[in-house]
RNA sequence: GCGCCCGUAGCUCAGUUGGAUAGAGCAUCGGAUUUCUAAUCCGGCGGUCGCGUGUUCGAAUCACGCCGGGCGCGCCA
């Protein structure tokens, strides 16, 4: 089965002989699509945009899918879809698998090691494990990577505070914290001196260094393995950047041996078309850099997972760097795939400024998805104190967290947004809870009715079972234009109008009291807007619940 | 100095890549329930899309120039 757009542009364009550019009408009055590939063709050809679309009408061979096409505007033409074919359509598979699978690397979350998850992981973390889920759903191949910061000069610091200054009843007790503390202690009391010989001992392999760093690294994945199981992320891979260390003399010498990197100022730099700065791979001291890492990185993956594209998470700071990066790239290896650098903006407060505690640190993570649950666990405490604890910790647990990974994933990612607990945690608006609580809506008739409802024979009359059927049908178109730019809060937009359609139908469609046929034609109506509903939000990562 | 991003309703934001009369939510005002969870639904109010010039059948969207805000820019990641 494919999306009603993808059967409406085939037709238009046999007979238009140029891309028909179907979308949804701006306004319903027009009708469902709308072409607006018509007037772009009748201007090449210098043609009347009008009396063009009306010689094509006649050409397509829609009677079972619309009611006769209509010439609107400048040269539009409008589609209004027949009930009989959008409740035919009802009862197919909802989203068809892609027809050539994509093999696709998304590399995202990247925390560094004995720091904790700060608000700044959210956004990449949620991203692209929404991003790496739509994928997979569609039929892609997706490689999910956690580049982790595991290497670098921090260390050096790390092991003279392990070394000198470890306590270790509050390394049990909450390793990230502690790891922290030395580091900081070490940083502003400690011998720098220390710290360098420390370092160089590491990376000349020394057997204490190496197990205290991998020692650190143990205890950093383990809390981070905490955070990932709470928001419900997994990684394929785990590949940080020390993974590439032994590869990056190599890579130096091979892009010096064919050119395409050279000394300036004693450092080894790549300079690119459309940066006056250079990507610098080695400093003047023979250290290497973080874009060293991301060339090894990119090639390791070449030829490992042989990708059609890549996917980098981050934030828009890093945009020049990656646009460097890329540029490097395709200098250096013959074949590359689609890099994409999929960016974000920062979280801020309220006030505008980068989101920060009291005390002027960045906030956690896992305190801000204790505090996400603890507000939803006081909500549902006041609306249902009836319920047990155990079931109201768990519907706080799933719209807490739904909550904050609603909030992110709603905005437009390219821009900066201003986090707000009132917000996000509102029963009304483009909000999780609204959501969760249609489905409990939907979830309740199922329970009254006595039976899960199956997908039977559908039947729309009433003005909202069409509307609701109609935006269930473009749930495929949806996730199309989701994946294409890297825009999840089309998604959500599109969720909450499903919410928003349903919630219309449910007030003015009853449905258990409602006489046959057309009883289980709208039970049937609600199952399918269930399991659209339910797979949509678990496309975002979010959980639905049976009841709230 | 060079470069990137942003500016849309009182507030927070969409706007599918140039399409029709610019949309939501919140706030505010009004209405709806003997019926499946009112954490709901329906309606009203609210706009010089920062400003200007241009490109064309058509511009919030593209180009150029201003104004305002954020960010990045050789040896951190």
């Amino acid at each position: 089965m494919s999306s009603v757009p993808e059967i409406l542009s085939t037709v238009v364009e046999r007979a238009l002989g140029a891309p028909a550019l179907i979308r949804p009408c701006a306004d319903t009055k027009f009708g469902d699509y709308q072409a607006n590939g018509i007037m772009a063709v009748a201007k090449q050809r210098k043609e009347n945009p009008r009396a063009l679309a009306e010689k094509i009408i006649p050409q397509l061979d829609l009677a079972d899918i619309c009611e006769p096409p209509t010439v609107a505007g400048a040269g539009f033409i409008n589609f209004k879809l027949k009930p009989a074919f959008v409740a035919s359509q009802l009862t197919g598979e909802p989203v068809p698998q892609v027809a050539n699978p994509k093999t696709i690397v998304i590399d995202f979350s990247s925390p560094n090691v004995a720091k904790p998850m700060h608000v700044g992981h959210i956004r990449s973390t949620i991203l692209g494990d929404c991003l790496a889920r739509i994928g997979r759903f569609l039929g892609h191949r997706v490689i999910t990577d956690n580049h982790i910061g595991d290497w670098g000069t921090q260390f050096g610091m790390l092991i003279v505070g392990w070394k000198k200054h470890r306590n270790d009843a509050a390394l049990v007790a909450d390793p990230i914290t502690e790891l922290e503390r030395l580091y900081k202690f070490v940083n502003e009391h400690g011998d720098r001196d220390e710290a360098k010989t420390e370092l160089v001992k590491l990376q000349q392999g020394d057997a204490e260094n190496l197990a205290i760093w991998q020692k650190i690294i143990e205890l950093s994945q383990h809390e981070f393995a905490k955070t990932y199981q709470r928001l419900g992320v997994t990684f394929d891979h785990t590949l940080g950047e020390s993974f590439y260390n032994p590869q990056l003399p190599g890579v130096v010498a091979d892009l010096r041996q064919r050119g395409i990197a050279t000394e300036s100022e004693g450092a080894i730099c790549i300079f690119v078309p459309g940066s006056e700065a250079p990507l610098i791979i080695q400093k003047a001291d023979g250290a290497f850099l973080y874009g060293t890492t991301d060339l090894a990185t990119l090639k390791y993956r070449l030829d490992h997972w042989q990708p059609d594209e890549i996917i980098y998470v981050t934030d828009a700071r890093q945009k020049q760097h990656f646009q460097q990066v890329f540029a490097a790239g395709k200098q250096w290896l013959s074949s590359v795939p689609d890099l994409r650098h999929v960016y974000f903006g920062s979280i801020l407060g309220e006030d505008g400024k980068p989101l920060k505690t009291r005390e002027g640190t960045p906030v956690k993570l896992a305190q801000l998805l204790d505090e996400a649950e603890e507000r939803a666990f006081k909500f549902v405490t006041e609306t249902k104190p009836d319920l047990p604890e155990a079931t109201r910790r768990e519907i706080a647990r799933a719209v807490g967290i739904g909550a904050v990974k609603y909030a992110d994933l709603s905005q437009n990612r390219t821009t900066d947004y201003i986090f707000s607990w009132a917000k996000m945690l509102a029963m009304t608006g483009n909000t999780a809870p609204y959501m969760q609580y249609a489905y409990v809506r939907v979830q309740s008739i199922f329970r009254k009715a006595g039976n899960p409802a199956v997908l039977g024979h559908i039947e729309l009359t009433h003005p909202a079972e069409l509307d609701l059927a109609k935006h269930i049908l473009r749930f495929a178109e949806t996730l199309d234009a989701v994946l294409a730019d890297d825009k999840p809060n089309w998604l959500t937009s599109y969720l909450y109008e499903l919410a928003g359609k349903f919630s219309a139908f449910y007030d003015s469609c009853p449905v258990l009291q409602t006489p046959e046929p057309t009883r289980s034609s709208r039970l049937a109506l609600c199952r399918r807007t269930a399991d659209v509903m339910k797979q949509g939000l678990n496309l975002l990562g979010i959980e639905v619940i049976e009841q709230m």
